[in-house]
DNA sequence: ACCTGAACACCGTTCAAGT
DNA sequence: ACCTGAACACCGTTCAAGT
């Protein structure tokens, strides 16, 4: 009978299967559980090992957001702008939710990386082809990301305060006496069986892609006097 | 002559000087820095007696992300709507602003405190008040939250690009060839001296804040066939 | 009641060693 | 060249002890 091996195997490990292994983690597990130590076990081998392929922690996490990135659809500058910004909106936010950590990390991380340039640089085209003024363009991108990462950030915390502490019982825990509107909003519309947050996601893509559109008039970024 | 005091005297400590010198560690040093023994340390004291006053760090943090929407000015049901909620979403940038690590914070708490709650019962209040239906309420409040908070977070995210690797560096390493949109971007906007991110946020808030009026008619949200 | 020392099970990272 | 063992300076938290 053959001993089992007492080290692991040579070339077992490789960049691409550390960074697919902590994201694997971070998925499953949350990002507190992306380790060196937790990484090097998930591929059978010592913690010590993984620095022989990347040289930090930090490299690893940088490579984590990009291949968020990464799963973002380009828009295409051949269709109409709008309908290639939503596109690539809603691509984005779906991007996001795959990987709750992903909003928290970014905020942390400072070099954009291969995938985030060429998601923004194909934003870009797509704005000036439209006919966006560059000062517009800038305003444009800014206001549209912000959108979209700050829904998402609320959606990952509504789904926290699920996952901790029930929401009836939460709700139960408001006096209505100190807070009628917040009484009103949570028993009348949120706890009823339609509502879902993720709905007001269109309704802000449209009102935000109405509100660019108007900075295509040149008139609207004059300073008011 | 008087020994110095072999430990710390009694009563130094207290639950409000606990999150106090959290937060100042937070602004200071950033998030990583705090921790148990840091805090103890500022206080002068050992590791160990912080865990009289709080049982358990995760309280600190959700004391510390409150203590940030205390210092949101709340929006007054007595004005106008569009100036009162643009107001508070100025301050609440401001606040986010002035604590970095509050967005990244957020991410990854369940339980809203205080202030918190009370933000919300005033937003809600104005929005009903200016004749909001409920579903109209809930997708206001989304999306306005939404675009401050993305705001604040592409900001943070700025600021370190900045910090860690000086922009001219990177906007060298970016190739014209492969990212015509972006060279252009940064060297005829980005880097030219009056360009500042922050000023789309007032382009941002008012598009937003118009898009969010037109909520107020009662056509508006039903579900086009 | 309030603070401390020692300990436990973790981190990221370095350095010298094995094959 | 690639993996490992031992060590260092850290974490949060528990538990028994001091005053």
């Amino acid at each position: 009978m053959t001993s089992p091996p007492a080290r692991a195997p040579r070339n077992t490990l490789s960049r691409d299967r550390i960074i697919a292994a902590a994201k694997k983690i971070a998925d499953d597990e949350g990002l507190d559980a992306v380790t060196i130590r937790r990484i090097a076990a998930e591929l059978g081998v010592k913690a010590m090992a993984v620095y022989h392929h990347v040289t930090n922690k930090d490299e690893i996490l940088d490579e984590l957001i990009d291949l968020v990135f990464s799963e973002v659809e380009a828009p295409a500058i051949s269709g109409p702008w709008r309908d290639e910004l939503a596109r690539r909106c809603r691509s984005m936010r779906e991007a996001l939710r795959r990987h709750p950590w992903a909003v928290g990390l970014m905020e942390t991380r400072g070099t954009p990386g291969p995938a985030n340039l060429a998601g923004h640089e194909a934003v870009l085209g797509v704005l000036r082809a439209a006919g966006f003024s560059i000062p517009a363009t800038a305003h444009a991108f800014a206001i549209l990301d912000a959108f979209v990462y700050g829904f998402v950030l609320q959606e990952t915390m509504l789904d926290i305060v699920e996952i901790t502490e029930i929401a009836p019982d939460f709700a139960a825990a408001i006096n209505p006496a100190l807070f009628p509107h917040l009484t009103e909003m949570t028993t009348q519309h949120v706890m009823s069986d339609g509502y879902r947050f993720a709905d007001s996601f269109e309704v802000g893509l449209t009102l935000t892609l109405d509100g660019i559109g108007r900075l295509l008039d040149p008139g609207e970024l004059a300073a008011p006097e």
